[in-house]
RNA sequence: GCCGGGGUGGCCUAGUGGGUUAGGGCGCCAGACUCAUAAUCUGGAAGUCGCGGGUUCGAGCCCCGCCCCCGGCACCA
């Protein structure tokens, strides 16, 4: 999507929901956001980034009882949780919040009450299942029997392992409850729903304007295309934001949740006297970005926009929807064992080299397939071998040689290569490729260790002063090189980038230098320490 | 079943307004270099572009039929 200049920029991320530790496929989201971001910054483009937990919901108070504590306190552990990870990822939100703040429960009421004003919710008696036991009600996938139509066992909303036929509420026979295994039985009982059937037109044409990556979209048009069924909205239980009226309903987790992005806003933006909440979210003066999973385009292409447009508020200008991540070709499986946490990867490597891999082992819409093989290759192979080698043979030729950036002129071919990489990398961010990014820069290395050994200044040094003239030159266009790679990689390793620049003699914050820095000439006479590795081996 | 995505050398993959010898990476083989983290550089072998038809002077890219793989099929965070 070409970005409009004069427009500021609102990118979000998915909001984890915090029922659990954060493992690495959550990052397929946030990392990518992230890079997104600092690119758009060094384009300078005026972009704020939030995000933040996801507190209600089933699950949540479930886990909650489990563990013998209250859903506030599960909600605080793994919030805390993930505020950790993404400051250790440095995954840089301006604002991180959670959806059970007060000002949440508050724009969560007054989009409901809109939507209710505007004839879109209505009443409806519904069979809904009880578990005397538990003593609450069940949503449907903590509801098991069998299908009345083939007999097998399904789940309350579906047959999902026999006819995959869709169950009425009601229909499912002998139903019994998941959480404790006993008998469960079916009673009346009145919930709101949100006419979302009313919206089909409204979508479709929605969808055909709507940026972001094409699995966002063809997967929300399948369902356009469809019958819409309105949409249940809320649930019997305590934890989470009070349907208008009525203290024994709370809306379902999907309505309050994506409301986070709009209070988040307004979190980050009271008190600022420049631009409120309300032009990103009201007057359509600013571009919404989504960053989220495919798992999720469901609500964000079709629940979301209809909410939004049902309210009377803006309406996000892209989805863009990584694939999910798989391990050595395998779906996640805690149980299994089969999942990779955050924290222990982080306890034995760095975390850009974490950045780099998932950013760059697979197109973002794609499937990636995670496995210490393919990562422990990535990092010899490309950072090590490839970048690291390349910091490393130059500097540690120059600081003996010279102890300084050399003297002498760019070559002109050197500035044509980093226009032409630039270039690339800023259709890549544009198309939402992150891989054809990261492969454009690193490309510059490659570029940089053929220039540096095909000149074979090892030889020219020893060629008296003509031949060290022309070595400086050498260095100094590697060193040319390098800086532009710095300031092109910066938004995917922002830590390493940071010690790489100032390895190159640089001093300033590479995070806030824009690109038009790639084609300005490294001064000489900046003093070169004796270089120490940026990137390690990983043995297996 | 329906919808979407995909099937390109051992592995991953680029490549749609159809047109020079199908591009890259990993791995493999040979050689070079020695500034550098056994890193780097050069060269090489290896592909009937899922199958069968068709359109065209010409198709990985267009049309028809078929096979296979992956994902989704709703209130589940």
């Amino acid at each position: 999507m070409e970005i409009p200049v004069d427009k500021p920029i609102l990118v979000t991320s998915a909001l984890p929901y915090v029922n659990g530790e954060c493992h690495i496929g959550h990052l397929r989201t946030y990392v990518p956001a992230d890079l997104y971001v600092r690119m758009l910054r060094k384009m300078c483009y005026n972009v704020r980034f939030i995000c933040g937990s996801d507190t209600h919901g089933t699950p949540i108070v479930l886990s909650a009882e489990a563990q013998g504590i209250t859903p506030k306190a599960v909600v605080k552990r793994y919030h805390e949780h993930f505020r950790q990870v993404f400051k250790a990822l440095n995954v840089d939100f301006d604002y991180y919040g959670q959806t059970d703040s007060e000002s949440n429960h508050r724009r969560t009421e007054e989009i409901v009450k809109k939507l209710i004003e505007n004839g879109y919710v209505y009443k409806k008696i519904t069979k809904q299942a009880y578990c005397n036991t538990c003593g609450r009600f069940l949503p449907d996938r903590y509801v098991e029997g069998k299908c009345p139509y083939c007999g097998a066992i399904a789940r309350g909303d579906e047959c999902d392992q026999s006819c995959g036929k869709h169950l009425e509420p009601g229909e499912i026979i002998e139903p019994k409850c998941k959480i404790c295994g006993n008998d469960a039985v079916f009673k009346d009982q009145e919930q709101f729903f949100f006419l979302l059937s009313a919206f089909a037109e409204f979508l479709a044409s929605y969808l055909d304007t709507l940026g972001g990556t094409l699995n966002a979209r063809n997967y929300a048009r399948e369902w356009v295309k469809k019958e819409l069924r309105d949409w249940c909205i809320t649930r019997n239980l305590d934890w989470g934001v009070k349907f208008p009226g009525r203290d024994d309903l709370v809306v379902y987790v999907w309505v309050d949740a994506p409301i986070g992005y709009i209070s988040f806003t307004e979190e980050l933006l009271k008190g600022n006297e420049d631009i409120s909440w309300d032009r990103y979210w009201k007057d359509d003066a600013a571009v919404i970005v989504h960053f989220i999973g495919t798992d999720i385009i469901y609500h964000h292409c079709i629940f979301w926009p209809a909410m939004l447009k049902g309210a009377g508020y803006s309406l996000p200008d892209a989805v863009v929807a990584s694939g999910m991540v798989k391990i050595n070709g395998e779906t996640f499986s805690k149980s299994r064992g089969n999942v990779v946490w955050t924290t222990e990867f982080l306890k034995r490597f760095h975390p850009d080299t974490l950045r780099y891999y998932i950013i760059s082992q697979s197109s973002h819409t794609k499937e990636l397939d995670f496995s210490w093989n393919s990562f422990a290759m990535r990092v010899n192979n490309e950072l090590v071998g490839v970048l690291g080698n390349l910091v490393h043979r130059v500097l540690t030729f120059a600081h003996k040689n010279f102890a300084m950036v050399p003297e002498g002129d760019i070559e002109e071919e050197i500035f044509v290569a980093i226009s032409k990489r630039r270039d690339e990398a800023i259709r890549a961010v544009e198309e939402y490729e992150f891989k054809k990014f990261v492969d454009a820069v690193m490309s510059l290395a490659d570029f940089g260790n053929r220039a540096f050994h095909r000149q074979e200044p090892w030889h020219l040094i020893k060629k008296g002063e003509e031949g060290k003239a022309r070595c400086g030159t050498v260095i100094k266009d590697v060193l040319q090189l390098l800086k532009a790679v710095c300031i092109l990689l910066e938004p995917v390793m922002p830590e390493k980038m940071q010690e790489m620049w100032h390895l190159i003699g640089m001093e300033s914050d590479v995070h806030s230098v824009k690109l038009d820095e790639l084609l300005v000439p490294i001064e000489s006479g900046q003093a070169l320490v004796k270089p120490k590795k940026l990137f390690r081996r990983i043995e297996l």
